[in-house]
DNA sequence: TTGCGTTACGACTCTCGTAAGGATG
DNA sequence: CATCCTTACGAGAGTCGTAACGCAA
């Protein structure tokens, strides 16, 4: 048994059961990969990987149950390249962050800022992309670290920690009808709305709000992007259910924002990493950056 | 990195960093091993070992940290074989029990033999030793199971179950002063005491007891083990303080037992395993068998 | 016929063991 | 000077890549 043979193991998993594609990401030839696999196969006794003539099917149930034990030896095996490094230099490094459009505009920059002051050498890789998508970049190693605020439900295998809360708010051009008299559920239903698409940004908390009043929201547009969701009210679409952290006074000020505080939930957003990952000192720092923040976030 | 070099890593601990050694326990040569050592330690870019001239002293804090991965890894290599075994044939395998004497005699026959008529080919292998050092037994994988009533309190790499609950009895001549009259600390105080040595079979709570009503017991012998300790009552050095369940009606009527459970604290044994260990299907077959077996103890 | 996994075999790489060297107490 | 770790080098084991084969859609 070795690490090459358990990652080829792995990797099958990522590649659909496909050997080629597999050994080509470890940057070998089939026959390589097929050999390892069938001696990590023999060493163990049983077969690990269900077959169909000539064709990998997926794992035995064994194999199953080995792949547990085999993310367990993987993970350890990066923390071990990653505490090596981190203590050889902790200037020096990568951060993947994962997040959704609205957190990467609205929130990060000041936090990334403020983290490239003191680790300038640190490359920064961010991927935006939708909740759901966020987790499992984070199962597949694919990020250090998730900044979102839908889908991050209890998780075993993830840390899980409150960032900043924020409430949602309307935004209509100067002059819309809304703007006069009290805001209500029911008024704001009247209007085709225009806010972000399932899974996205506190979208569960507008539809929470208005089932529960037995409203139905007429949603004309759904985005996963505040901006794109501005520009079509800016053209008269109707009226925008944007986070409030969304909302910039300076560039936005020909739209009119609307506190939906006390009718819609307020949202949570959360930071999230691997239980099990060992951070090292910039990322500490970097998620210490967030939670510091958060304090100066406007509600 | 490979799996051979992080076990070597690891037998350096156990060798008092004796690299000789541990090369010998991997069936290399010394040279071959300082090599992969050194191998890992140009692949992680940094030095594991502290090197005092030519001799191993001890990890680096680089190396200290990364012992805890190689722990991890090492201990999900050894499951991924359990588990292979087990499935592969889960009648056939080992079980390593430690406990101290008192359970081997008393406790487990009636486990073990009905353990062996469900599985028949399982090795039993049970080593006798100190509360203490049972736990090391299992730290380091040379036990499976321990069974053991002190020194199991809460440790955070151990499932720790509680398996039955027992009281001491005192021991006794027939004709011995000591039957005439009410059993109290105080009378028991007034004559030599023998029971077990420190750290054994619930002599902690004979202290306690002792100790919180202001008496001195007077222990003329300790022993680990409750034989030792009736054959010198049977000689007449005095009174011995045993667990209830080493006292045999059968074999032992030349003695009185007279309980102690309103005097001395009832003790609990516990059995405790690596929570991270994966259990083999006859093992957790007879921890079931333990804790059922529980229930037919006489208190 | 193309795609994918397995088998066969020669070339190469890597690790081991032997043996010599050097440091420490 | 005995113990223990390191270095040097040749022998051997193990892995890889090329190539041919087998099976399925």
């Amino acid at each position: 048994m070795n690490f090459s043979q358990l990652e080829l193991l792995r990797l099958l998993e990522e590649t659909d059961f496909n050997l080629s594609k597999a050994a080509e990401k470890m940057s070998v030839v089939q026959s390589a990969a097929s050999r390892q696999i069938q001696l990590l196969e023999e060493e163990l006794g049983s077969p690990l990987l269900l077959r169909h003539g000539k064709k990998i099917g997926g794992y035995t149930p064994l194999g199953v149950k080995l792949m547990e034990e085999v993310e367990s030896i993987d993970l350890a095996r990066r923390n071990m390249q990653t505490i090596a490094d981190d203590y050889r230099d902790n200037r020096n490094g990568t951060l993947h962050i994962a997040t959704t459009h609205t957190q990467a505009k609205y929130f990060l920059p000041t936090p990334i800022r403020n983290f490239r002051l003191k680790y300038p050498g640190i490359k920064i890789y961010m991927v935006q992309s939708s909740p759901g998508e966020i987790i499992d970049l984070l199962h597949h190693h694919q990020a250090d670290l998730a900044i979102c605020t839908e889908k991050l439900d209890a998780d075993e295998k993830l840390v899980i920690t409150p960032c900043y809360d924020w409430h949602h708010v309307a935004v209509v051009p100067r002059n819309h009808p809304l703007l006069e008299g009290d805001i209500t559920l029911e008024r704001l239903a009247s209007f085709p709305a225009l806010t972000y698409s399932p899974g996205y940004t506190g979208r569960s908390n507008i539809e929470k709000a208005f089932n529960s009043a037995g409203l139905e929201l007429d949603i004309t547009l759904s985005a996963a992007d505040s901006d794109v969701i501005k520009t079509y009210v800016r053209l008269g679409l109707g009226v925008g259910i944007i986070a409030s952290t969304s909302y910039e006074p300076d560039n936005d000020n020909d739209l009119q924002a609307l506190d939906l505080s006390h009718l819609i939930p307020r949202s949570r957003t959360k930071i999230a990493y691997l239980k099990q990952l060992y951070l090292p000192s910039y990322l500490r720092y970097f998620i210490g950056e967030l939670l510091s923040h958060k304090m100066q976030t406007r509600n």
